[in-house]
DNA sequence: TCTCGCTCCAAAGGGTTGCG
DNA sequence: CGCAACCCTTTGGAGCGAGA
């Protein structure tokens, strides 16, 4: 089909891909349903497939793609910053989960923090980053230990832990977006199955019984298989699928060093830090 | 009008990991 | 151990605005 080839020629660039998943409108061009229409004619997504006609503006989350990651990343940032309280209590979870590493390694149970860490650096049931195949990579023991070590190499990580935890990535080669949004989506996949089975209940998308691996268990501190929970299946893969609250999204890493350390660190910690 | 500097973006390549 | 896939950084080009 002539017109799919073009098209497909006319999406090539990545930054065209996140415009024609309707996300974001491309900034001179507020009609962004002809685009829509464009990515639906190439690539099916779950509405679609279960014949569920809702544009992506109507919905809360990013529309799952059965064959590849969708270019974005969720952003602790935004959840920090939200002035919902449930987002704020999400963060401060996912915030004291991630410290619990460190409390871990702080009492010579390092292992445990290192193989918790690997876990939660992978996420496929979301779908999100730059992955073509929609299977990821998780870190190795290496760069676990590295990432663990911070709580002790820095004095006030070791005191108060992280506030920001993709402050990591400032201080750890091989971290960037990619891996804070998976790990981030990790931590609270637990409300994320629960945000899932609720907008499927909402929307009639079919669910099936699925096992879910790697799921953050709050009270135990420890990740789990959790095992029958309805959630929707990928045709593709077989494998479950978990939605993103598409508030929670950017495409563009969202905090550099420069305006990280001007806009929230030279207030209080200027002193003790220096920019590289 | 030309040059310089800044920002944004995409492609390329290197490092790391998983799997057979 | 080698290969393939993934993740991330680097690099270079394009576009744009300010100033001479």
């Amino acid at each position: 089909m002539q017109v799919v080839g073009d098209v497909e020629c006319a999406l090539q660039t990545p930054r065209d891909r996140i415009y024609s998943y309707g996300l974001f409108d491309k900034p001179g061009v507020p009609d962004n349903i002809y685009r829509g229409f464009i990515e639906l004619l190439i690539r099916p997504r779950l509405t679609d497939y279960h014949g569920i006609l809702r544009s992506q503006a109507d919905l809360d989350f990013a529309i799952p793609i059965f064959d590849e990651d969708i270019p974005l990343y969720v952003d602790p940032f935004l959840l920090w910053r939200s002035p919902s309280q449930m987002d704020q209590g999400l963060h401060t979870s996912i915030i004291n989960a991630f410290n619990h590493f460190g409390a871990l390694a702080a009492k010579g149970e390092e292992a445990q923090a290192v193989t918790n860490l690997i876990a939660a650096s992978e996420c496929d049931e979301v779908g999100l980053g730059s992955s073509a195949t929609r299977k990821g990579k998780r870190i190795g023991e290496a760069k676990a230990r590295e990432i663990i070590s911070l709580f002790k190499r820095v004095p006030h990580y070791s005191r108060v832990g992280f506030r920001h935890f993709e402050e990591i990535q400032f201080f750890v080669d091989g971290i960037s977006k990619d891996r804070i949004s998976d790990i981030c989506c990790s931590l609270m996949k637990s409300f994320l199955i629960d945000f899932t089975i609720q907008q499927c209940r909402k929307l009639g998308i079919p669910c099936g019984a699925c096992d879910v691996e790697n799921v953050y268990e709050y009270r135990t501190n420890s990740f789990q298989t959790q095992r029958g929970i309805d959630l929707p299946v990928n045709p593709v893969t077989g494998k479950p699928l978990i939605f993103v609250p598409k508030r929670w999204l950017r495409f563009v890493p969202w905090i550099n060093y420069d305006e990280y350390f001007e806009k929230y660190c030279h207030r209080t910690t200027s002193h003790t830090m220096r920019k590289p």
